[in-house]
DNA sequence: TTACATACAAACAAGAATGTATGTAAACAA
DNA sequence: TTGTTTACATACATTCTTGTTTGTATGTAA
């Protein structure tokens, strides 16, 4: 009956974060019992305690496992392409991030988790500095493809890179946001790239292209 | 002890409300308990259970005292005064609210509690769906006011009145939530009003003014 | 003045969730 | 092969919270 492989164990914490994931997005953090999370994973609160000191630590790894990677093919699709324009490159990176929650229901759901299902007191507060710091990070990101973009004499606006990136960031951050929230209507997510496409285009040089 | 007149027992409903909002706001919605409300209103669990059946309706109350006007206001700084350019008129609307975050400690509150301090599940989602309505009507809001603006020859680019008050929205909406998340930081309080017009400042003709 | 409703306080009962302690079978090392 | 550790399951004690019930003093209407 019990495993005990490390290879088994490992698949057990794994299974264990995925339930949590599952019954953070239906119940929400809060209302979610380790005993819901055990049952969803088919094991008991001793496997959970095992693997997890507590909910927190659970709700820190299960954070963690989406959001570290996500960074980084941030990083990748945004700056890494020199041979493309970077206008172009921010569209496609803005439009790749929504299709990645379209086709990936674990992003989607942690996202959703972190919008609407938690709350962000005592410890879980902690996880909203980390965001807070990843903003910034991408908001300089933002500010070294309009650089660029400036200095390729693709913009449009005498404004400076900085402001752009801000005002890029806020309705990127919006859109993920509305995008999340209204799961079931209609408002964004039959359009989404447009909305993109005309957020960059109000950027572009009308005298090109 | 016991008070019994009908405007006594409106006021200890009021502090009731009130005490909860404090609460909420720093133990989050789900960690709150009546026991907690009580006592910061300075009653017992019995007079909460006298005037709310639950923490929900508790909720519903205190949410509704806020945002039921706030859409109000936003009509009359965004509509009513034709005698202003329509995008200054947005313009101010947008530092108006930002202003009103500032100055408003129960309006700061309910906001933060609303995007960071409580979980949509169940009973709480309706109150989700609320806010998508206020989010449509809004957009819609803002669409009146570009249409004005394009018909005065007021903007820039080429792009309808619909893009540019989605975008906006998802704009706004984005800055709200950093403004209420990154309460110690630095990263746009200290210049809320310069993103705002840069973001303005997209829209408006070059050429003009 | 009486009778009833109001506006609470206080006590009670019950379940639910947490953390811990203990049990245990299999893996693994010696 | 045996001892030890791993990877859990099970049982237990405790605390917290909720909803309800009961008690009661005061306002208010007739």
């Amino acid at each position: 009956m019990v495993r005990k492989t490390k290879e088994d164990a490992s698949i057990t914490r794994q299974r264990i974060i995925d339930a949590a994931r599952e019954v953070f997005a239906t119940r929400g953090v809060s209302r979610t019992t380790l005993e819901n999370i055990a049952a969803q994973a088919g094991v008991t609160r001793g496997a959970v305690y095992w693997h997890f000191a507590n909910k927190t630590e659970l709700f820190n790894a299960m954070r963690e496992q989406v959001f570290l990677p996500l960074l980084d093919r941030m990083d990748d699709s945004l700056l890494d392409n020199a041979n493309i324009d970077p206008l172009t490159a921010m569209e496609n990176a803005l439009k790749n991030t929504i299709a990645g929650l379209e086709s990936c229901s674990i992003t989607r759901q942690t996202y959703e988790i972190m919008m609407t299902k938690c709350e962000y007191v005592d410890e879980l507060s902690v996880a909203l500095e980390n965001i807070l710091i990843n903003c910034q990070s991408i908001v300089e990101k933002y500010e070294v493809v309009y650089t660029r973009a400036l200095k390729q004499g693709l913009l449009n606006s005498k404004q400076n890179p900085a402001q752009l990136a801000m005002d890029t960031h806020l309705f990127f951050s919006g859109l993920l946001h509305l995008w999340v929230k209204d799961f079931k209507g209609t408002q964004v997510r039959a359009n989404t790239n447009a909305i993109i496409e005309a957020h960059m285009q109000l950027r572009r040089d009308m005298k090109k292209s």
